[in-house]
DNA sequence: ATGATATTTGCACTGAATGCAAAGATGAGA
DNA sequence: TCTCATCTTTGCATTCAGTGCAAATATCAT
């Protein structure tokens, strides 16, 4: 197999009309040149150039194959400066990944504003609620919230995933509001269902943790009926705070128990960014995750008391 | 710089689908695969392919790597096998360089011969008296008359070059015929000056060497013109074989003391192929000086006799 | 003729590429 | 859920291609 160094060194010594001249442009000897250009004769077949102490003469094979091999050289650096461009800055198609609940709310109106900053990137957003390879859908980032699968990935924290108890406050008026951990019993919990397992809810508090039997008159595996029917005023539920925490500040859910939190366990390990392992990671993929790290930020804005109060001890967020 | 290699193997992962596929087929450790690729990720910046233990997946960069190099590579490999066919057999164009008698009498004829053996060849023929750098002209090859030039370059003899007296019938009618070399002083010799020097013929004959003063009415820098003042009957000429032999075969001319030639000198060297010493004979130029080679045989046509007498002792050749 | 400069070859050496083995990762199937 | 087969990657020793230097040879200019 013919060496592109050899053909590089070809093309060089044609140019430059000599071979100790190549080696004083490149910095090696006329020697290693020389043995180059032989090489590459030998692996084509032909001589290329005819040789003299005093000048370089090319063969009508040389000619031949200088034509085409200097064309392609120029092709092969432009493929790759290319390439290389492609990495110089956030550029090109950015497949992005997430949960559809998740996705809609907090990926899908911070894009406008990434887009912005980042002109030269089109991003391709799909949001399914199946975990999925990210080589098989060929995606480049994938935000993930909850538990994160074992995989060769590497998770990038975007912000911690809490689940709050809030209901309207047309039930509250209606049902009254617990004061304690223990009250939950005596109200409709709405049950988020994930593998039929435990439905009781595990709560942390300034008393330590409580665990509370939750039942009523719905249970769902399905998130979005929860939040659904907790916005209709039927009872108390236990959701993410990215999915209600808006609504908490403008009031059409009002959070129940403040002090208590769901406590820490599998869903609530933290909204992640996962991308691939690789050693060069792309430009646009570390600008994406670098722009929800900063955007969503060390207290996410779903999460801000209207009054700058500080909410639930940060060191909860797990 | 990037080797060649690892853009064939990177080429060929995307192919096969994994390292050690390419491993098998090309008889490599996965390993050395492995590397390459990485290299070349590194050589361009960017990540090409997103690996895991059990697929591929090409990068946005990998994909418009891929596209561009493996035309190229295509590319390249179109230009090694049009070098290569080119000495497959004999083909394209092939630059002859010759001395204007010569040429005109034994080469060009020749060529139809030679053109017809080898379709896929032309030939572009020049021809010149005065000596020419191949190098410099952009000759394959050249015929050389007599002495040759110290050079680098190959000599292929494709005759011997014999110098005989001769004259015209009608000359020798009215001025006699010569038996001796001595008889030569009474007669009008023409004298080709080459440098102004020495205007003795020496002459080889059964009884040894002869030195005999040559003079006459006539002296000339020009073979031509001595070959056309004895042709006119002026007197007896010294001339290549190659020059006369034809005209004494038809009886034109008439050989004067037969057993006499030229003693060899630098002018009688030989007739000669030279090319270039290069590894690689082109196909091309080799079949050409074959083919010479061939046609002007061991006793060349022009010094054919009439009957199939053997001539002068093929020994006095050179 | 002489000197300057060119290509090429022999020789020792350096560095890159390789294969092997081991470790970590992943999917299929029991 | 566990095991096995297979994949990629890394460390390590080895091999081979590529390099520079020096010498030999060739060519042109002075």
């Amino acid at each position: 197999m013919n060496s592109l160094n050899a053909i590089r060194l070809f093309t060089a010594a044609v140019d430059a009309g000599s071979f100790s001249e190549v080696g004083r442009r490149l910095g090696m000897a006329p020697s290693s040149v020389s043995r180059q250009v032989a090489a590459l004769e030998d692996s084509v077949g032909a001589q290329l150039i005819h040789r003299t102490t005093r000048k370089l003469g090319l063969t009508e094979a040389g000619r031949l194959y200088f034509e085409r091999v200097s064309r392609i050289l120029a092709e092969l650096d432009e493929a790759t400066a290319a390439v290389s461009h492609l990495e110089e800055s956030p550029r090109g198609v950015l497949h992005v990944n997430g949960p559809t609940a998740f996705g809609v709310r907090h990926v899908a109106p911070a894009l406008p504003d990434f887009l912005a900053r980042y002109p030269e990137v089109r991003v391709e957003l799909t949001l399914t609620d199946n975990f999925v390879d990210l080589l098989e859908v060929g995606a480049d980032v994938a935000v993930r919230v909850g538990e994160l699968e074992d995989s060769s990935l590497i998770a990038r924290r975007l912000a911690p995933n809490r689940r709050v108890l809030c209901a309207s406050p047309g039930y509250l008026a209606r049902a009254g509001t617990p004061e304690r951990p223990g009250d939950l019993a005596a109200h409709n919990c709405l049950v988020y269902t994930r593998h039929h397992g435990n439905v009781n809810w595990n709560l942390g508090g300034p008393d330590g943790l409580a665990e509370v039997r939750a039942g009523g008159n719905l249970r769902t595996n399905n998130t979005e009926a929860v939040h659904a029917a907790a916005l209709g005023g039927l009872g108390i539920a236990l959701l993410p705070s990215w999915l209600v925490g808006q609504e908490v500040q403008s009031g059409r859910l009002v959070e129940v128990l403040p002090g208590y939190r769901a406590a820490p366990g599998a869903l609530d390990t933290g909204i992640h960014a996962l991308y691939p392992a690789d050693r060069h990671l792309s430009t646009k993929v570390r600008a994406f995750v670098d722009f929800l790290v900063e955007r969503y930020g060390p207290r996410p804005y779903w999460e801000e008391t209207p009054e700058g109060k500080a909410g639930p001890d940060p060191r909860m967020a797990r």
